[in-house]
DNA sequence: TGTTCAATGTCGCAA
DNA sequence: TTGCGACGTTGAACA
């Protein structure tokens, strides 16, 4: 990894065009050639980069561009588009280059699958009687997160999310269209929706309630504590 | 901005739980205090990050710590939730501190709003005898990209997409069940849907003609040529 | 290899 | 502040 901090300018072109005006930045350069450009401030995402694999060359700088005060050019191509990232290097203030080796990557934990897990194993929460079918209950436009039936023995079908957007109800309506279809699923009374997340957003839940869907915000930290709770008792 | 090349272990814990195993990383800290740690690899996403507003605070290694030959603990807590980032520091291999000034910030081209000049310039491609409503027609539930007539006298809704997925025909119908209980819309019978985008997804396409939505494939340089060449004729 | 979906998404705009 | 959609999205899982 090559560590620059320069005085530079950039310009991008490819699915947009973005120009970069002269300022004080840090460059980094990857071992697998990516490069990014960050300022002293935002979050994490780079003023300018240009993602592997791609090639650098670096360049002296045409006549017009030395006369502007730039040292080196670089040119830094995608190697499967026509993306181009090209900076400007007008003054160097830090360059040093460090091996890092690879990286043993990172561990999650608390996503959306293990919320999709831990309901799964605790089914009674949809309401008394309920029993679990399969997780990622498959149909032809994806899978459903859980399908359940209910004391009566109607299919209930249920969406996970972290956080319950607008975007989830859809999803899950598109599903109780298509399971509706089947009578094998649909043969004890219409297919019933539970929307479930960590946190609903009103408009969510009103879409929601108005198709007759129900809405439950459960508790990643509690569905944990009763898992551990029901570990120790069996 | 202080840079930093370290062997490092780390955890965040906020919205879920991430643990970083002990390597070599470069570690970012902006003027604003928010911390990156990255690899040498992958694309401009650090391993793990904190954004601003935060603090970071430099503190001795507990005892068992330091016998695993941890030499500083830094924590970055984030300043409106509980959002945490501990690092362990092994062994500093860099350490540098730049002052970068404030960046002038990115300009860019637009993408998605310039296709909606263009169509709009050149309502006809949508057929023959089309005219231009206006753009960013106001609804109760957002802005239609493009409203028209057609040459009956018909309203037309258009939305127009990049990538033509899924949710953009969702996006669409939830628009013409609202403008179809306008009378003074529906009047001429009711509003048609078309929907544009330089590719359309098959599930998407599948999805809008099954509700009677018309796909319209626009290709952005085609657009910008015809532009350009009405800009000469005229 | 291509497609689909989640993301500690982030970012920008407008109500 | 919040909602909403775009993003040079990135990343992972799966067919």
């Amino acid at each position: 990894m090559r560590i620059v901090v320069a005085r530079c300018a950039a310009r991008y072109t490819g699915r947009l065009t973005a120009e970069l005006p002269l300022a004080t930045r840090l460059i980094v350069v990857k071992a697998d050639g990516s490069v990014l450009l960050h300022s002293d401030g935002g979050s994490y995402k780079p003023l300018n980069w240009m993602s592997p694999p791609c090639s650098l060359a670096v360049l002296p700088p045409e006549e017009e561009a030395a006369a502007r005060g730039v040292g080196e050019v670089w040119h830094v191509q995608h190697a499967k588009s026509d993306d181009r990232l090209e900076i400007e290097l007008h003054e160097i203030l830090h360059d040093s280059t460090h091996e890092l080796g690879v990286d043993p990557g990172l561990v999650k934990d608390g996503v959306e699958a293990h919320l999709q897990a831990l309901l799964a194993e605790q089914i009674h929460l949809l309401g008394p009687g309920h029993t679990l079918v399969r997780r990622e209950y498959p149909t032809a436009i994806g899978p459903v997160d859980i399908l359940a039936r209910d004391a009566s023995g109607g299919t209930v079908a249920v969406e996970i999310k972290r956080r319950g957007d607008i975007d989830g109800v859809e999803q899950l309506t598109r599903y109780l269209e298509l399971l509706n279809r089947d009578p094998l699923l649909s043969g004890k009374g219409p297919v019933r929706g539970i929307f479930t997340a960590q946190a609903i957003k009103p408009q969510a839940r009103v879409l929601a309630e108005d198709r007759g869907i129900q809405c439950i915000v459960v508790d990643y930290d509690a569905l944990r504590g009763l898992d551990n709770a029901e570990d120790r008792l069996f």
